[in-house]
DNA sequence: GTCTATACCGTGATAGAC
DNA sequence: GTCTATCACGGTATAGAC
């Protein structure tokens, strides 16, 4: 009865957990069933049975919730700029590292990756005044991309030695500049 | 004699042409030896036969001459770098973008993109004052990093859409603000 | 010395056995 | 409800044709 489901649920997640991580360390090409199915210590035809293909496993390991990043004006919106990079640099969830490993070489990562910041870039655009504000938005969130990417999946030195506190202080100004279209 | 040669140059040329434009819409792990060969009009044996692997092609593929970036001041060098934004809009060279199509998910695409970043880093590192100069450099080159990624990689419409001069108008204080530790 | 045909192994996927 | 057998495809090595 419950029990089954119960052990079914427990399985599924073991199944989830190994794929998130493999998919967020290796990208999906180089991320096996096979892999998957051993680290979660179950066979590679039952990751098969319970998610249909490779495809859906990886579009179930990749879901992720859309931050709500709610209204304020731009400082606000650049301090949530920087608080957002500072969760990265923590522990962002694994499924997020997972999309964005594969979002240059998987078509389905690629989609995800242009609707989660699209949907930013149209947040970012309302908070800041000025007929460019959709190229400023965008540009704000390349921006928080480039070095998210450099940190977190190139994992360049410069940006491992620096603290958190250090990187927000010198992107600010930056940000800032970009949010203010008299500041030019 | 040099007929023999000629030809077999010509050959390669293709074959290499071929896998850049491949790697570089793909990336290395959807690319395959026979795709590059029937591209190449070649048989795919032969793209072996002179490449030894694709790893090797791929090496042969993305090898990328590292820009000279001569001296100046801080300001000539926020220029410069957005000069070679307006570059790698127009006609990057596929083999760059090959390498950066690959970097987050090939082990050597990886490093080869490591290798030029951290070049690049050093050399923004020693134009810009101050005791973080380093961590300067590197913010800098991960905001192009990631403004390049999103426009020639992500194709985001935010940025197809803009023209390179209004890109560099906006990133243009951006990046001062960074490169002059005053500026906080 | 160039090029082609073929075979082997690992991976995703399917069907069917226990 | 699990696992095995099998297939198709891609990277690779080898042998041999021209």
């Amino acid at each position: 009865m419950t029990e089954r489901a119960e052990r079914r649920r427990r399985t599924e997640r073991r199944i989830l957990d190994a794929a998130r991580q493999l998919f967020a360390d290796l990208g999906f090409e180089r991320t096996t069933i096979r892999a998957v199915a051993k680290a979660a210590e179950v066979d590679p035809a039952l990751v098969m049975q319970y998610f249909g293909s490779k495809q859906d496993l990886f579009s179930a390991a990749v879901t992720v919730a859309p931050a709500p990043m709610a209204q304020g004006d731009a400082d606000d919106l650049v301090e949530r700029l920087l608080g957002s990079l500072g969760l990265k640099m923590g522990e962002l969830p694994q499924s997020s590292l997972a999309m964005m490993r594969s979002m240059l070489t998987h078509p389905e990562a690629a989609a995800s990756a242009r609707a989660v910041l699209s949907r930013q870039i149209h947040q970012v655009g309302e908070s800041i005044p000025g007929g460019d504000a959709r190229l400023r938005a965008a540009l704000m969130t390349t921006i928080m991309l480039g070095v998210t990417v450099g940190h977190q999946l190139l994992e360049l030195d410069e940006l491992r030695e620096a603290s958190q506190a250090d990187i927000a202080r010198i992107l600010r100004p930056a940000l800032r500049a970009i949010a203010h279209p008299q500041a030019e």
